[in-house]
This record gives structure tokens, sequence and C-alpha cells, in this order.
DNA sequence: TGAGTAAAGGTCAGTTTGACTTTAAGTCAT
DNA sequence: ATGACTTAAAGTCAAACTGACCTTTACTCA
């Protein structure tokens, strides 16, 4: 098989489209136990491919929006959702992940306050599902809400993240829940509460949470985080940078690298 | 300023142009310590914008290729690099990133052995520098660098990603050497060997460093990591997948967000 | 008023971490 | 050959941290 190299370069170059997709989680109480569960909300698909399955919110980058901006805006147009917390995840550019054309989506992802989880209303096209029990999904969203999944466990091991899945004011209780929620494990209470005491982003109030058949718990307010260690871009769009530190895999394998004569122009951008 | 319906979804609407970019870390020593330090290829523009100044090396992403295999074939391009480790990045596109044009920049982050880098060589358009002494890049390279050397020092604390910047044995010596380039701190030789004698991913060889005016050093090896712990795509390609915990930080705000009517559709892909 | 419940704080042992010391095994100059 | 010198490699010790568990506090309800 041969091509010459202007046909090769025509066809292999046209670019391919672009998507802004989101993932969202929210805390929701589980039917069977009542206990806080994570939840994210899905749209069917309206067209083929996939029609009639389950995706995620997404649509197109406008002209004049960042990236997060693009995210924000998908996210309330189909949810009417204002998340808390907004941050890119992962570009996914696999070449066979959509039929026939070639979809590079950007995928951000985000978390929303359990009030207003409780309140986005659902239709017909939009619906709530329990994030540990999906079914099959357009495209290769599966992988993607794993991925989310995973990376949502790691910064919340990492500390200042579980908060934006509650109110503004919360007991230690209910953050224990959350972390409960999202690991998957019980943790101890007077431990959970140790860790969290000194805790940098997180101060007590002088209110308590009345009501319970028991001593009164403290509530606790999420105070602004000690700054941006990953650079910081203009935070104008509620943009929040790239952020993150991240564990450490590596691929035994390089990339496959196609070799051509050296050429030193960079000439896409 | 008021445009039609149609006319705003036309404007506004048609995709940006994509591009794939690579920053690029090894160690060289440095001319006046001798020790290691953290050098990255750049290539001059040839063209505008920012004709003449430094850049990251990239390239447009064909259309039968994974985003990873356009981030290591533009490298091997420019560089003639094999990375031994290659991972995406971020994904940047603010709207004014490079004047006129709109473009999204998918950045991957690579390391490539010592030896390597030696050979690497040196055009009139290709140039090493050293990763903490840039002067001002094209576009917003100078951002994207400092974000991949904040991932690198991040992937370096959480353990196995240092070996890729050394040859296939190497001296605990020589690991901290690059621990500590890397960090920019001092490691004590004692605590440093305590900590790397039971990481898993690293195994004892039978031989030792002979040459110096002391004990010789005994050998080690990169043993194969332990799974991926991310969701592996298919790693036909040598794609690493999305990896790796992050710390956690928060956008106060949410993102600005326009409001339109609901619409459960998401039509790019 | 006492029983029940969860909050809040404390104890204790095992583990990890940083600073430091000691011993081992080579090379080099005399 | 011997001792000075250098770094490798292993060990010591105290402080910090962690997980398991216990005690006290402060509320509600019968």
């Amino acid at each position: 098989m041969y091509f010459s190299s202007a046909n090769v370069t025509e066809r292999e170059f046209v670019p391919p489209s672009l998507a802004i997709s989101t993932v969202i989680f929210a805390l929701r109480p589980s039917a069977t136990s009542g206990r806080p569960t994570l939840w994210l909300p899905l749209v069917r698909r309206i067209r083929q491919p996939y029609r009639g399955l389950w995706a995620l919110p997404g649509g197109p980058l406008a002209r004049s929006e960042s990236l997060v901006a693009a995210a924000a805006r998908n996210l309330k147009e189909t949810t009417r959702l204002e998340p808390q917390y907004l941050e890119q995840l992962y570009c996914f550019g696999a070449v066979d992940r959509s039929p026939a054309e070639r979809v590079v989506s950007i995928v951000y992802w985000a978390l929303v306050h359990a009030d207003q989880a409780a309140i986005a209303q659902e239709t017909d096209n939009v619906r709530w599902f329990r994030a540990d029990r999906l079914g099959e999904l357009a495209f290769d969203h599966n992988e993607i809400v794993d991925y989310a999944l995973w990376r949502l466990r790691n910064k919340v091991e990492y500390g200042s993240i579980a908060y934006h899945l509650l109110g503004e004011r919360f007991t230690l209780a209910q953050l224990r829940e959350v972390y409960e929620a999202v690991l998957d494990k019980r943790l101890d209470p007077a431990n959970f509460r140790r860790r969290l005491r000194d805790a940098p982003d997180i101060e007590p109030t002088d209110e308590y949470l009345q009501g319970g058949r028991h001593r009164p718990p403290r509530l606790y307010r999420y105070k602004a985080a000690t700054g941006p260690p990953a650079p910081g871009r203009g935070l104008s769009t509620g943009e929040s940078g790239p952020a993150a530190p991240e564990q450490s895999f590596a691929s035994t394998e390089s990339g496959p690298a196609a070799v051509e004569p050296l050429q030193t122009a960079n000439d896409t951008e």
C-alpha cells in the first residue's frame, strides 16, 4: 500500500472535531441505606451514533470561550447546575472512540453541592445515576467515568476537595460520610476528627447542629484554599488551572512514532 | 452590540485548530557544577507568530494516529528522541493564547534516558536549554513548562518515575542525584537508601560499578511497574493512559456560563 | 430522672521519618 | 605494603504519625 506524500498530508491532517464533556458528581442519599452516595447526571443521545444510549453532557467549544467556560456552559445548559468545583480531567482522543468521525473530547469533572443536587430536575432525556451502577454508556464514556472516579478518590485522599460536595457548613460526621462514600470504606470517627482538626482549609464555627438525639455536633466551614501551587492562570473565568500532584506509572514501551525526515518547524501554532 | 442567533452560532462554533506539543525532559551535566540538571529541547519558530522565538516541539494531529502517537512522532521528528516515558500533561485552550487564530494544544510530557540525551544533536533551529533558565518562549509555553516541571516534581515525590531519566542500570547515588536535581534540594543518602530499598519497582543486581576511588556501589535496575491503577487504555501504542493522583485546589468561582435554554442533546460527538 | 446516642477528646502501641553514627570496601600517594 | 581518603552501606535513636480503642460530655426521649 502506498500513498503519495501529498495525498497523505491532505488526508491525514484534516482537523478532527473537538468536543467538551463533563463528569458531574453529587451526593444523594442511597435509596436503600439512606447513606450518601455518588450520583451523576447523564443525557440521552437523540442522534446517531449511540442513539438512545446515555452519555456525558457535552457540546461544542465556542470560539470566544475558554475550555473551562465551555464546560461550565454545557453543564448549566443540560442540568442547570453550577458546580462548586470544576477542573480539567483528561483529553480523550483514541482514533476509534467515535465511529466514522474522528472526535477529540476534552473532559472536565465537577462537584456540586448537595442542596443543588437535590434541586436538579430530571427530564425524559436527563437523568441521575449512581456512579457505581452505570450501564453501558455511549462512546468511551464508561472509561471516562471510571477515570474521573479514580481521580476523585485520589483528590479526596489528598485532602481538600470533599467540602465541595457538601453545603457551606457541615459537621465532621457529614464530612466523614462523604469520605466514606467516595473511598467506599469506613473510617474511624475519632481518627478522622484528629486528621481534620489541623487541616489548613477547614475551620470550626461557633454554631452547632441542633435536632439530633445526642450531643449537638459543631459546624465547620470551608476556608479558602491556601493558594494554588500549580501555575494559576487567569482566574477571571473561574478557571482553576491545571492542578495537583499525581502518582506515577510508566509506559514501558514508547509510542509507535513513524520515522520521518527531521523537521524543525512547528507550524500548527 | 447584537448578533442574530444564527450569526452567533455560525461564528462561534467553527472549530479551533488543534496542535500536539511535548515538553521533553532529560538530564545533562551542569556546565558549572557538573552535577546533573534538567534540560529540555526547544525549536525555533520559523514563521509568524512569534517568529524567531523558541517554542516547544509540536505539530498537527494526524487523522489515523492516537494523541500519544502524535506526540511521539513529533518528538522524534524534531529531536530524534524516543522517550522512556510519555504522558499527557494538560490541554491548553485559552482564547488568546495564539494571536488571531484560536488554537487548542494538547500537551504531552516526556522523559528520555541520559545516554539518549547526550546523543541528541543540536541544529540551528533545535537547541537544548536548562529547564530553570529559559528566556521568553512563544505563546504560553513558559506557563506550560512551569506546569510540566511541577508535575514532574510531584511524580518524583510519589515514587516511580525518576528511573526514566537514567540508563538501564544505575547506582543509588545516581538516582539520588536525579531526585536532587528535580526537587532542587539535598537528600540524606542513608535515608534515601532506606526508602528505595523496599520500593517495589526497583531491584538490586549482582553488579557493581567499578572505577571510583571508593567502595564500588551496587547497580540497581528498574523493575516493571506493578500495574496501572489508572484505567489502562490500549497499551499497544505505548499509551500509559491517564495516570496519577493529584492534590486538590478549588476554583472559588464557577465559570461564566452564559445562561441559555435547556438543551438535552450533546451533538458534537 | 435515667437510658440511649453520638460528639469530642484522650491513651497507647506500632510504624514511619529525619538526623546522625559506625563499619565496609575500594583507590591513591607515599 | 601501609595508611589516608572517599563514598557505600548499615545501624541507632528520638520525634512524629497512625490505627485501634477507651472515656467523658452533652444532648433527646421515654
